[in-house]
RNA sequence: GCGGGAGUGGUGUAACGGCAGCCACGCCAGACUUAGGAUCUGGUGCCUUCGGGCGUGCGGGUUCGAAUCCCGCCUCCCGCACCA
């Protein structure tokens, strides 16, 4: 470990200090053997109610059941700083605390460990992913266990194991093996699908049936291709987001706003590919509701919220010469105030649409300077598609477009509008097509100004409006035809009626759409599960038989991507399981004697994996299910009708606000749907921990300078004598203020630093580090070794002949009271806070080797167990106690201390506070006057005064209001 | 631009609408010491003529009473960003 400035030296002076002081190496002895004990003795095993892990249950089957665990870590290989374990060590006090307070706790923990940055890290090194991977899941299982977590080791697996990602693979085929039925709101099995269309009782839905055949006269391949295009995991073309830096897709939640890679920052482009698809956009409504039911922040339901993006408007069609256009609005009331239409550049009907050429007279503005429309329109589309995404996400950027010279007719009033393309409406959303409405719509004002369009305003803006486009409210005007008036309306009975003219005129009907698309599912990478698919003589998906699950991950000599330059667009994905030639076909008995077949060479993205390994916590080892629906049932089902059930508490970090946590509620969902889990959501309570990030310091070059050696003099930070410049950021190797727990450890041991962690602030919120203050902790646990040990001598000092006083018993009390509010509430500090007002009381009424009063010394070892179960689980047997604290009952504080017998009560004048007076604790409004005006005080600033009022609330304080 | 959250000592923070600053770091002083980066004790918001005055980003409001509730503004952080 290497020595820093800030780090006491143990050695020097152990020469004189106390024999049986709590030093930084006693701790770390008696947090290795306590570390040890607890795992020979099975201390942290839960029992399930039944099954492979249901030893002991009886002893715990009265308790209710709380299950909380931590967003699992990615062995990345770039090692742990003092940040990463604060959330873990959250949910470690949480999970002890509520052992103690009766509780049958299910605290376990997991490894991610498949996917891109394994992978890279593998690369680099030039090892295997699985070598590398396994090393790094040994390395933060080893730093987990010398913090003193309490996980239940018999429950931990990786992602990466077969016997897990068997099961990841049997969910891929349970979603392959469903559809979403619409009218049912939930997915249903693909065979009640095919029965159905069978019947006649059901026909495909829009879009599946490129034929228009009637099903009963399509062939085999024909209706395969059909079914294959309902399921919730299906093959799609269509534009993906294509890597070359990474080698692979990528899907929408894993590209920033700038269009990048969110791992690597790579470009990305849009690109159509054949990929596979989860059709999480059918869930879209389900994951919006049901966040309410939830127990989540209102910033991370939110972001949730706006990701998926739900709108609800109309569909209008527009008639354009023999086409017709559909557009998506959510202002159907401003109808009458559309003057223009756009199309994206890359909308279908651009083509058929696009005039030979321009009608005589047109605008110079509208034509791009092309000599026909067609030129135009090839031109514009040419400069579209060579756009970078954040080119044309520049919302600041001056609007383009050009004419197809053709004009479509607004079916309420007949008016011609011309149709023209431009890249500020998107292909990917609503119809890719909108009705313009400059009066109302800011961008579209912004299109007309530049393009001399005419501006109808349908909402009566303010007296005093600026100009330019009105989006505020008001009643409509300008909004009448032959047969329906919105003048006058406001716009929630505008939309209604409008809406309603629409349908009985079937110009369109109420819709809703919503930005989120479906999960693009494959990666051309070789460290992920493989699909469970293969391919037949007519290249459509069958799957895998699960008895032959599951399909394991093959050796190749060349794992590594294949990628290309960054910039590289025209390049094509190329997965490295392609290239294990041994593996890619197959030949298997699928029921019609044995066949070749062709093996799915993508792999899943590294999301698959934490979809739902909460479930696999139940029972890692159980190889007949995914999970035991009586465990399920247990520790996840719904408490009462209506309840989503889910984990009790998630902790875990917000950066997986849209990516994991809306990915695995979607996969959960559709288990619930097929009757595989009795919750409806997999994580009822999630709390986002804080972060930690530390000062850094420049010098005069601007180059970061080793944090650690620098030091702080008279408000200058000072580095080998030179001042520097303080920052503040993520902790890290590049600005050179890594702290490690090893070495915090080291220094303090494990104890010091968890209560460190706690002490700084509520979980949820962000906190930077400060070595310095850690000794403050190390102070506090000493002096609580003290009040049990002798340091002299090293006997116990509690003893049974000894009785509290009140003032201790109050202590007392109000410490366990406020324990309790802060454990139960994830605050920590304030739980610190009070323990060390106990002790310093106990430090001082007792001093350094009188006798304590053994029943203070049990509550308070019992009360600090949560956050130092090492130092607690010593001081408890040095006590006399067998084994370790951790399922004792927590202290409950006796409501007869919390009360006192005479309070302390403020007494203002006019709102100042001039004085205090001593009541009895139910003492009256009137006996409360009385002792204040009794006062001299306060009968000196009442004397020749006129009180006006008199506010006297029992038990807090006197007010005279004085006139 | 839209949406959300937050502004309290030198620092991290604490305060059912009721005595602002619990607890800790740091700092100051003292005790024990050859010594102190150990331990223990006391002090520590700002100003002060030592009476007191002023203090929770700024300005208003509600209230007997506001860090807390309401309105406006400023600053910082987060999310989204031409989403029709």
């Amino acid at each position: 470990m290497s020595q820093t400035a800030d780090q006491p030296d143990v050695e020097q002076h152990t020469g004189d200090v106390p024999p049986h002081r709590y030093t930084p190496a006693l701790a770390q002895q008696i947090e290795l053997a306590w570390q040890d004990r607890w795992e020979a003795e099975g201390t942290f095993h839960t029992p399930n109610p039944t099954g492979r892990l249901s030893e002991g249950f009886e002893r715990v089957a009265d308790r209710p059941k709380y299950f909380l665990m931590d967003m699992f870590p990615y062995p990345s290989g770039a090692g742990l700083h003092v940040g990463h374990p604060l959330g873990y060590l959250g949910t470690d006090v949480t999970s002890r605390f509520r052992r103690m307070d009766g509780d049958n706790v299910l605290h376990p923990m997991g490894y991610d460990a498949f996917g891109l940055p394994a992978e890279q890290y593998a690369v680099q090194t030039g090892q295997h992913p699985r070598v590398t991977t396994e090393a790094n899941i040994a390395a933060i299982k080893a730093q987990l266990r010398r913090l003193g977590v309490d996980h239940d080791d018999r429950r931990s697996f990786a992602t990466i194991d077969p016997g897990y990602y068997k099961w990841t693979q049997w969910i891929f085929l349970q979603l392959f093996g469903s559809w979403f039925d619409e009218s049912a709101g939930k997915a249903r099995p693909i065979e009640d699908l095919v029965a159905e269309l069978d019947a006649g009782t059901r026909t495909p839905t829009a879009g599946t049936n490129p034929s228009g055949l009637p099903w009963a006269e399509l062939d085999d391949v024909a209706r395969r291709t059909v079914v294959d295009a309902h399921r919730l995991a299906y093959l799609n073309e269509a534009p993906v987001n294509w890597c070359p830096g990474l080698g692979t897709v990528l899907s929408n939640e894993e590209v920033t706003a700038d269009g990048r890679s969110e791992r690597g920052n790579f470009p990305v482009f849009r690109r159509p590919l054949k990929q596979w698809m989860m059709r999480i956009t059918a869930y879209a409504d389900r994951l919006i509701d049901d966040l309410d039911r939830m127990d989540w922040s209102d910033s991370l339901r939110l972001m949730q919220r706006n990701w998926i993006g739900r709108s609800n408007g109309a569909k209008v069609r527009f008639a354009a010469g023999a086409e017709t256009v559909e557009v998506f609005t959510t202002r159907p009331d401003t109808l009458f105030g559309a003057t223009y239409m756009v199309l994206a550049p890359e909308h279908p009907l651009v083509a058929t649409l696009t005039a030979d050429a321009w009608p005589d007279g047109t605008d110079p503005r509208w034509t791009g300077g092309a000599a026909t429309p067609r030129e135009a329109v090839a031109a514009y589309q040419r400069q579209a598609s060579r756009r970078s995404e954040l080119d044309r996400q520049d919302a600041g950027r001056e609007k383009t477009g050009v004419w197809l010279g053709v004009t479509a007719v607004n079916p309420v009033n007949g008016r011609e509008l011309p149709v023209f393309i431009a890249d500020y409406v998107l292909t990917g959303y609503g119809t890719g097509a909108i009705m313009a409405v400059p009066g109302e719509d800011t961008r579209d004002f912004e299109f007309a100004e530049v393009f001399g369009l005419p501006v109808v305003r349908t909402v009566q803006p303010p007296e005093d409006f600026a100009g330019g486009a009105y989006t505020g409210s008001g009643p409509m005007i300008n909004s009448a035809n032959d047969e329906i008036s919105l003048d006058g309306l406001e716009k929630a009975d505008a939309i209604a009626r409008i809406t309603e003219w629409l349908v009985q005129h079937g110009h369109g009907e109420a819709t809703t759409t919503y930005k989120l698309r479906d999960w693009l599912f494959s990666r051309q990478r070789y460290w992920g599960e493989p699909f469970p698919i293969v391919y037949d003589e007519n290249d459509l998906p069958i799957p895998v038989p699960t008895s032959m699950l599951p399909v394991l991950l093959p050796e190749v000599d060349d794992y590594s991507p294949k990628t290309f330059a960054d910039d590289d667009a025209d390049s094509a994905p190329e997965p490295p399981l392609s290239r294990a030639t041994e593996w890619t076909t197959v030949e298997l008995d699928l029921g019609d004697g044995p066949k070749k077949y062709r093996r799915e060479t993508n792999t899943m993205p590294n999301w698959a994996g934490s979809c739902w390994y909460y479930l696999r916590y139940l029972d890692p080892a159980d190889d007949e299910r995914m999970v035991d629906p009586e465990l399920e049932k247990y520790w996840l089902g719904p408490r009462e009708p209506g309840d989503v059930g889910g984990v009790d508490l998630y902790v875990g970090g917000v950066e997986h606000a849209v990516l994991h946590l809306l990915y695995a509620r979607f996969w959960h969902k559709v288990l619930h749907d097929l009757g595989h889990v009795s919750s409806e959501e997999p994580f009822r309570r999630l709390v986002n921990q804080g972060y930690i990030s530390a000062f850094a310091y420049t010098d005069e070059r601007g180059f970061y300078v080793p944090a650690a050696e620098v030091v702080e003099k008279d408000g200058q930070f000072l580095y080998e004598g030179k001042p520097v410049n303080r920052e503040y950021g993520k902790i890290g190797k590049s600005l050179k203020n890594m702290v490690t727990p090893d070495e915090m450890i080291g220094a303090y041991g494990a104890d010091t630093f968890r209560v460190y962690e706690m002490s700084t602030g509520p979980l949820d919120q962000s906190r930077p580090w400060e070595t310095k203050a850690v000794v403050g902790s190390q102070r506090l646990l000493q002096r609580i070794w003290r009040v049990v040990v002798d340091e002299q001598t090293g006997q116990v000092r509690a003893a049974e002949d000894v009785e509290p006083g009140e003032e201790t018993l109050r202590a007392l009390h109000r410490t366990i009271a406020g324990v309790r509010d802060g454990f139960s509430t994830l605050r920590f500090n304030i739980a610190i806070a009070r323990i060390t007002e106990l002790t310093n009381h106990l430090t001082q009424a007792y001093g350094a080797s009188s006798p304590v009063p053994r029943s203070v010394v049990e509550p308070l070892v019992l009360l600090v167990a949560p956050l130092a179960p090492h130092l607690a689980d010593e001081l408890w047997t040095r006590l006399g106690h067998e084994g370790s604290s951790a399922w004792h009952a927590f202290p409950v504080a006796d409501e007869r201390w919390l009360v006192e017998d005479t309070v302390q009560v403020a007494v203002q004048v006019n709102g100042k506070v001039r004085s205090q007076v001593s009541v009895p604790a139910d003492a009256d409004a009137a006996a409360l006057e009385a002792a204040a005006r009794a006062d001299d005080k306060i009968a000196g600033y009442l004397d020749g005064a006129t009180v006006r009022r008199v506010v006297a609330v029992p038990g807090r304080l006197v007010n005279f209001v004085l006139g």
